[in-house]
RNA sequence: GGCGGUGUAGCUCAGUGGUAGAGCAGGGGAAUCAUAAUCCCUUGGUCGGUGGUUCAAAUCCGCCCACCGCUACCA
C-alpha cells in the first residue's frame, strides 16, 4: 500500500480577488503534492475558500448580493486562480457547504461534550467606526476627555455574551508537544514566536459572536454564529468526511502539512491544535509558514496600485516561468520582492540559458549527428554519475523541509555540470575522431538531462513534460522510481524545439 | 518596554571555531554543438561597531548601532 500525504493550503478569505501571495500558496502547495505523487505517495491536496463572518456579510451588503451570491462569485474566481495556476488539487471545499455546516456543529457539539465550552460574556472596548475591539493599552483619551481607539474612533466597553473555548486548559500539552515535535512548526523563527507567545498565559477563546448571522449556527443556541476560525480551521477535516470517522477519504487525519501564510500561524499553531485535542483528535504533523512578497521593493497594494494579477503575470511570461521564480528566488519561509527585472532574469539565465540551452544543444546534436535516437552508452568520464545518482535523495530532503530553492539551487548545480561536462568533451570534436565516446558522451548527457526534467516536472509540469517527450521518455516512466529503469539506446527522439525561449522585451 | 531575529563582495544570499564562499553583475580568454547560448580564468569584502574568551572567531560571550518579527480573538 503507498504511503499516504496530506497537504492543505488556507482556506483563502473572500473578502477581494486573488493575487500573487495566493497563488504562491497554492503553488508551493501543488509542488509538494506532485513531488509526493511522484515519489509513490498516495496524495491529497485539498484547497478552498473561507466565506463566513462579519466582513464578507459587510461586503455582500455593499455589492447589493446576498451573501451567497456574493461569495459564490468571489470563491470562483479562486478556484479560477487554481486552474489558471495548473494547481492539482483533490478537492476545493467552500465553508458555506452543508456538509461543512454538520462537521463544524459536529466538532462543536465534541467540544461541549467533553466539557471544554462554557458560556461567558465576550468584553471589551469597541469603536463602532473601525468595528473592532481594541484592548486598554492601545487607547487614548483625546481632548474632549472622550476613550479613543489609535485610529481616534471613540470606544465603549460592550459586553456580548459569548461562548468560550477553554483553550487556557491546554496550553501545558501545547508546549510539550512543539517541545516533542521539533518539525512541528517551520521555519524555526516561527516556532520560537510561537513559544514565545506561550510563554505567557493563554485565555480562553471566544467562540462565538452575535453581533452578525453569516456563520454557522451554534447548535443548540441560534442566536450565536460560530467565530470565524472554528468554523474555518474545521475545514480541514470537513474535507475528509468528518464526523464520519469511517469516510473513505479520513485515513488521510492528520494532515502531513498545512501550508499556510505567515499572518496565521498562530490560528494554526495554538487555536487549531488545541481544539483537536479537546475533540479527542490527532493533530497535524506540521505547519510550515511562508512569508509575504513586495512588488519592486514595495509592499503590495490596492491603494498603491502595484497589486500583481497572477493571471495576467502568466499571460506574459508562462505558468511555468512563474511556478519556478517563485520558488526559486528566495527562502521558503522568508519574505521575498518580486521585480519583472528578477523574474525575466531568472527566465533567461536559468531557464534558457542553463537548462533549455542544455537541452537544446544536447539533442539537437543528437538528431544531427547521432541518428536522432538514444545514443549507445560507454565509457564515458563519470563526472555526471554523481550527479544522476544524488540528485534524487538529494531533492527528495529538501522537499521534505520545504525547502524548495534548495531543491532548484541542487539541481542547477547539476545542470550547470552539464554545460561544463558537454564543453569538456567536445563531442563535435568526437564526431571527427571517435563516434563510440561521441555517443557515450551524449547518452550521458541524456541521462543527466532525464533526472533534472523529472525531478523538476512538479516545479514546472507542462514544460518539463514538453521535455520528457523530447528525451524519449514514455508517458508511465516519468516517476521517480522508475529513473532506474534507464531509457533503452536506439529509442526515438522526437525532434527538438526550445522549451524556454528568451523572453525579449518589446522595443515598443 | 519585553521576547526573538537579522546585519558577510555592487546585488541576492550560503557559511556557526582553524588560511573568506555561490549565483547574478564587472573584466580577460577559449570554443563554436546550441535559444549570441556555453566553458575557463579573474576584479571585488577591515564578515555592522566595539571589548573579551581562545594557539585560532564571520563563527562563542558582553556592550553599542541599525533594521525586522511577535507581544492574541478583522481575516
Amino acid at each position: 500500500m503507498k504511503p499516504l500525504y496530506y497537504v492543505t493550503t488556507p482556506i483563502f478569505y473572500v473578502n477581494g480577488a486573488p493575487h500573487i501571495g495566493h497563488a504562491y500558496t497554492m503553488i508551493a502547495a501543488d509542488v509538494l503534492a506532485r513531488f509526493k505523487r511522484l515519489d509513490g505517495y498516495e496524495v491529497y491536496f485539498l484547497t478552498g475558500t473561507d466565506e463566513h463572518g462579519q466582513k464578507v456579510e459587510k461586503a455582500a451588503q455593499d455589492a447589493g448580493l446576498s451573501p451567497q451570491a456574493f461569495t459564490d462569485q468571489i470563491s470562483t474566481n479562486f478556484a479560477e486562480l487554481a486552474a489558471q495556476m495548473n494547481i492539482t488539487h483533490d478537492q476545493f471545499i467552500r465553508t458555506t457547504e452543508a456538509r461543512h455546516r454538520v462537521a463544524s456543529q459536529a466538532i462543536w457539539n465534541k467540544l461541549q461534550a467533553n466539557g471544554h465550552i462554557y458560556l461567558g460574556g465576550y468584553e471589551g472596548w469597541y469603536a463602532i467606526r473601525d468595528e473592532a475591539f481594541y484592548d486598554e493599552s492601545e487607547l487614548s483619551t483625546n481632548a474632549a476627555g472622550q476613550r479613543v481607539a489609535p485610529t481616534g474612533a471613540p470606544v465603549e466597553f460592550v459586553t456580548e455574551p459569548s461562548y468560550f473555548f477553554r483553550m487556557s486548559a491546554f496550553q501545558e500539552q501545547l508546549i510539550a508537544h512543539i517541545h516533542a515535535n521539533p518539525d512541528f512548526i517551520g521555519p524555526v523563527a516561527r516556532r520560537n514566536e510561537v513559544l514565545g507567545f506561550l510563554k505567557e498565559p493563554l485565555r480562553d477563546l471566544s467562540i462565538s459572536r452575535t453581533s452578525f448571522k453569516w456563520g454557522v449556527p451554534v447548535p443548540g443556541d441560534e442566536a450565536h454564529v460560530m467565530y470565524v476560525w472554528l468554523d474555518a480551521l474545521t475545514n480541514y477535516i470537513t474535507a475528509l468526511g468528518y464526523p464520519d470517522e469511517n469516510a473513505e477519504l479520513w485515513k488521510f487525519w492528520p494532515a502531513d502539512l498545512h501550508l499556510v501564510g505567515k499572518d496565521i500561524i498562530r490560528f494554526h499553531t495554538v487555536y487549531w491544535p488545541t481544539m483537536l485535542m479537546a475533540a479527542g483528535l490527532p493533530v497535524p504533523k506540521r505547519v510550515f509558514a511562508h512569508g509575504w512578497w513586495t512588488v519592486e521593493g514595495e509592499k503590495m497594494s490596492k491603494s498603491v496600485g502595484n497589486v500583481i494579477d497572477p493571471a495576467e503575470l502568466a499571460h506574459v511570461f508562462s505558468v511555468d516561468a512563474i511556478r519556478y521564480f517563485l520558488l526559486r528566488e528566495i527562502t521558503f519561509g522568508s519574505d521575498g520582492d518580486y521585480s519583472r527585472a528578477a523574474l525575466i532574469r531568472r527566465l533567461n539565465v536559468e531557464l534558457a540559458n542553463d537548462l533549455g540551452n542544455l537541452a537544446q544543444r544536447t539533442l539537437s546534436f543528437i538528431a544531427k549527428n547521432a541518428g536522432g535516437v538514444m545514443p549507445v552508452r560507454g565509457k564515458a568520464d563519470a563526472t555526471l554519475d554523481g550527479f544522476i545518482a544524488a540528485l534524487p535523495g538529494q531533492v527528495r530532503e529538501a522537499i521534505d523541509r520545504q525547502g524548495f530553492n534548495d531543491a532548484l539551487e541542487t539541481i542547477w548545480v547539476a545542470i550547470r555540470a552539464g554545460n561544463a561536462y558537454i564543453d569538456q568533451q567536445a563531442p563535435w570534436t568526437l564526431r571527427k575522431t571517435d563516434l563510440v565516446q561521441m555517443e557515450a558522451v551524449l547518452a550521458k548527457l541524456v541521462d543527466l538531462l532525464r533526472v533534472v526534467a523529472t525531478l523538476l516536472q512538479p516545479f514546472m509540469p507542462e514544460s518539463m513534460a514538453k521535455m520528457l517527450d523530447q528525451l524519449g521518455v514514455s508517458d508511465d516512466a516519468r516517476d521517480i522510481a522508475t529513473l532506474l529503469v534507464p531509457i533503452a539506446s536506439g529509442t526515438v527522439l522526437p525532434p527538438p524545439a526550445g522549451v524556454f525561449p528568451r523572453f525579449v522585451e518589446d522595443a515598443a
